[in-house]
DNA sequence: ATGAAAGCGCTAACAA
DNA sequence: TTGTTAGCGCTTTCAT
């Protein structure tokens, strides 16, 4: 059952009702070969009458192209990854192409399947993020030459680029923004301790303390787990310090929210008493109450990159793919303000290095 | 490409390993026709030799299955349809089927090009997932004969089953507790005015209403759009009635989400001054400040409800499938408690119908 | 009980 | 420029 409106439509029919052959119907659908323009302008309007599309299944057997994409997310449960699903399958759609997803649950295990089930269906690439990797999987996946993209793994060999995220920038805004607003003592609350993931965000987040010229203090980090129970138990050590921040950013949304959920707890008043920023910009930290400042990746970008580089590496096989990047900005809503007593001393620094209008990005808040 | 280990290896190759013809193993791995035990035995040796699994994709083509069911939902940036995916998975990869996710964004002509999706990868069967319907969409799988699963439509014909949420037991655990609470004046935030899935849970709240013994009034019931920030406008709406309600129901956990945010902005706190209850169970739930009581459906029991009616449809084709129903219970959370000032007047209903206790399901809370 | 052969719908090499 | 043919990997009559 090849095309939509009857159930039995094939390339011979095509071909018949065009007086043609089906290998022309092919040429003039694939665009190929030099076929005479009257014919091939035949050809497309039985094509376009019968509204027909050659059967995905046949072209895949056939070809050994399925026009398929795998994804590998570790989690459907962060919303995260269903938001880049939703961009990614915008893009697919546009040139016919489907997505075969997997979860992993941050288990090898199913890592492994998942790559299994993704050669069996030959697919023609893979966007693998899981947060963590293990070589088998990888090994599977070059054996058979499928190309495949991974997220912030800044590694990249044959058939196989990298796409990462650029923290460094969105740190930098969003400590510098912290600073301006009077902020001195500034939390965070990594993902996973030894987690590249985490670390990546980590260096981020020191590189972002220094360069605003603010002392980082490895007390003010705590290790988190990447979700909101996580944020919540990292935000209650971190609230016990003597010395406690009066802001703190977080390697992920989800765990601000747990961090949200624990200041509240704690009848610490966001964004009065207390800061908080998030980092990935998922469409709900707009519903938080308050709705929460965030470091926001563009997932509009983060699905391009990874296309573009699947398309690349089909057109370059066993090339090594290059390394792309992606911003993000921060993206200022209600989580965020002064601290409680506003820091009197004089300012030395440079007036607000980043002026908020500037950094404010995109999406209005509700207020 | 075939199978795993080694990029090529297809049914002939396992054939002449094992001196047998194609033909045989192909009866062998399907279990078909009667194989001599010692052929079989042999076969299947060399079967799990070389860890062989015949191409899905020759299959499609032959057999006309593509072990590949649809999976089509109105918004994945509402985690309770990635939830579901989540739990569909699951169940399919046991079997080794593959999904297909389409997403349609309450837009018609994405309905019917998701199915048309579906139709070129000829899948095994579509659950159908989105608010609104549309007739062409529907046909078009009639046509072709693809059994296809519908979420609360009560309705069902030939090839065509229907999973619905038994919202009213639900309900009614939560109005009954609120009552028991001493709340009398509840609230509900319903979806979009006048679409099937919110006419459902507003004649659920009714009925809920009225069994325990509350008056409904319609001034309590607000129209949102099943996404937060039309629970924010709802919300607001509702508080500033003159007589409004000391507890609300939401249509779904995100609109909740909205409501709570509204709340924090009027300075209510929840639970102590306002009661919220959501409706879904979203894992999400858990994490806002304070964590959502809510109306939990049971994904797994979804999930399982729609593969098995699916399933059906495989076994009895052209057969009308049955209707099926999947429970949801109150879960309990943190933001429901009596209200600000308890009713005293002497209670004349029975004591507490349904006790907090056995009300409660599952998942602790946090506190 | 097993093998040979045809064919699912498409494409690419080869012929014409 | 176009048609004929073979074959992708599998399943399934039809022979044997």
């Amino acid at each position: 059952m090849p095309s939509l409106s009857s159930p039995n439509l094939n390339m011979r029919a095509v071909a018949q009702k065009a007086g043609v052959s089906a290998a022309t119907v092919s040429r003039v659908i694939n665009g190929y070969s030099w076929v005479k323009k009257e014919t091939a302008e035949r050809v497309q309007k039985v094509l376009d009458e019968l509204n027909f599309t050659p059967n995905p299944i046949a072209t895949a057997l056939k070809y050994g192209r399925s026009t398929t994409y795998g994804l590998i997310v570790p989690d459907l449960t962060n919303p995260f990854f269903p938001e880049f699903l939703l961009r990614f399958e915008e893009l697919l759609i546009e040139n016919n192409y489907e997505i075969l997803v997997a979860t992993t649950q941050g288990n090898s295990e199913k890592l492994n399947l998942s790559v299994r089930r993704m050669l069996m269906r030959s697919v023609d690439g893979v966007v693998l993020m899981p947060s963590e990797f293990e070589t088998r999987s990888i090994e599977m996946l070059l054996n058979h030459r499928i190309p495949f993209v991974t997220l912030d793994r800044r590694l990249a060999q044959k058939n196989n680029a990298d796409v990462s995220i650029d923290y460094e920038h969105g740190f930098q805004q969003a400590i510098l923004y912290l600073k301006d607003l009077g902020h001195r003592k500034i939390g965070f609350i990594s993902g996973v301790s030894g987690m590249r993931s985490s670390k990546l965000r980590e260096d981020a987040f020191k590189k972002a303390i220094e360069h605003a010229g603010l002392r980082y203090d490895p007390l003010m980090m705590q290790y988190g787990d990447f979700i909101a129970t996580g944020g919540h138990t990292a935000m209650s050590s971190l609230l016990k310090l003597g010395n406690r921040p009066t802001a703190v950013l977080t390697a992920n949304d989800l765990m601000a929210f747990g961090a949200l959920q624990a200041l509240h707890e704690s009848n610490l008043r966001v964004p009065d008493e207390f800061s908080i920023i998030g980092c990935d910009g998922i469409s709900l930290g707009a519903a938080t109450a308050p709705p929460l400042t965030t470091i926001a990746v563009s997932q509009a970008e983060l699905a391009q990159a990874c296309l573009s580089a699947l398309q690349h590496a089909k057109d370059h096989a066993g090339a090594r793919g290059a390394a792309r990047r992606v911003a993000c900005t921060l993206l200022v809503r209600g989580s965020t303000a002064a601290p409680p007593k506003a820091v009197k001393r004089v300012t030395k620094t440079k007036s607000p290095s980043t002026p908020q209008k500037k950094v404010t990005t995109a999406r209005p808040t509700r207020k």
